[in-house]
DNA sequence: TGTCTATATGAACATACGTTCAGTTCAAGA
DNA sequence: TCTTGAACTGAACGTATGTTCATATAGACA
């Protein structure tokens, strides 16, 4: 779409995606207009359909980068498993580094589902089920060796998913407690919730 | 605005907000026209007027009247403190039976907040703040007088929230489990998360 | 130097928006 | 029966929307 030589930009594009997501996170994808995106990236909304082809597809981009880098990176953190605990522990800590780091991709990864039309939801909703199966497979784990005691493992799952993400509705870098101090809190409630 | 006698109507401003709030769950409050919830209703777009004074009105009142509600409903089904750990239990009986009789509310209440104006938004904010003073409340309470072993009170009671309203992502009536085992079990982890 | 092409403009398109308002309808009270 | 007034319509208001496209610009390569 862009690009022969070492042209002019390269890096409009991604510019044009941090306009986006800033935007989309701020007001909600509904309320903000291309032209607006436009303005932010120091262009005329036309320029825009360079690098995307609609307003859907930045959405639909956003959120699949985000959730393919979260797949992609919680594979780099941890790439095998060591035991319930020590899964549970790493996932709780990674969880929340991650999420602290994105607030903006968060953000719109969980308000903007219903923006997104059919098809493109299928595909965001495989990778958000992939990930809560990360959980989902450490906890079933430590429940079948008996390390864990959680009577229902899918609702545990979704329990403890939204209890870290609440994380990011009030943590700011800089704030009161630091990201190791409450990381390791949300730590000890994640392991007590769940512990045999 | 309306009635004077048993004229015609007094149901049609119920109506209205029963629309709106049905569209603005499904759809987003600015994804919604005010002609999509006149149609739900039966009447022009105009008529809507006479019910409300502009569309912003119309999320306002269906927040601040949830949170009203919400607010009432706990001093009804637990008026005074027995202890905090008969506290807590109740009030995680009561959130979670709560919340799950108005889906659409709770998520306007938490997904429309950024659609306020600022007079509004306090408004909200403050009832807000309100209920998480409950939680706040029980929790100091108990960590005081040494039942509850939480190293942060407010992190603690944010975690908590946020896992309690988590629910409302996928439980419905009718599903998999039912209303009370889900609340029992998210009692033990609760319990289990902050006991001493 | 001249050509090519990625990058961008800015005007235009059809459609939709929130809101207002003059006018119509019609049941109830006198 | 006539009057009143609340309930409602339908058209209009100005503005904004997502998207397209003919046209301009200007840097890279031959």
């Amino acid at each position: 779409m862009a690009r022969k030589t070492g042209s002019h930009s390269d890096i409009t594009g991604p510019r044009v995606r941090a306009a986006a997501q800033t935007l989309f996170a701020r007001h909600g994808f509904a309320a903000v207009s291309m032209r607006q995106i436009a303005k932010d990236v120091g262009v005329q909304a036309g320029a825009l359909y360079l690098y995307t082809k609609d307003k859907q597809s930045l959405l639909f981009d956003l959120m699949k980068g985000h959730l393919e880098e979260l797949l992609e990176a919680w594979q780099l953190h941890h790439p095998n498993s060591i035991g319930p605990m020590e899964d549970l522990e790493a996932f709780v800590r990674f969880h929340i580094g991650f999420h602290a780091d994105r607030q903006e991709a968060v953000f719109i990864a969980y308000m903007e589902l219903r923006n997104l039309d059919d098809d493109n939801f299928s595909v965001v909703e495989g990778l958000r089920k992939q990930y809560e199966n990360v959980l989902g497979g450490i906890l079933k784990n430590g429940q079948d060796t008996g390390i864990f005691a959680v009577p229902d493992t899918k609702l545990a799952t979704l329990a403890v998913i939204a209890m870290l993400t609440g994380v990011n509705t009030w943590y700011r870098d800089g704030g009161r407690l630091d990201r190791e101090t409450v990381q390791s809190i949300y730590w000890d409630m994640v392991r007590n919730s769940v512990a045999a």
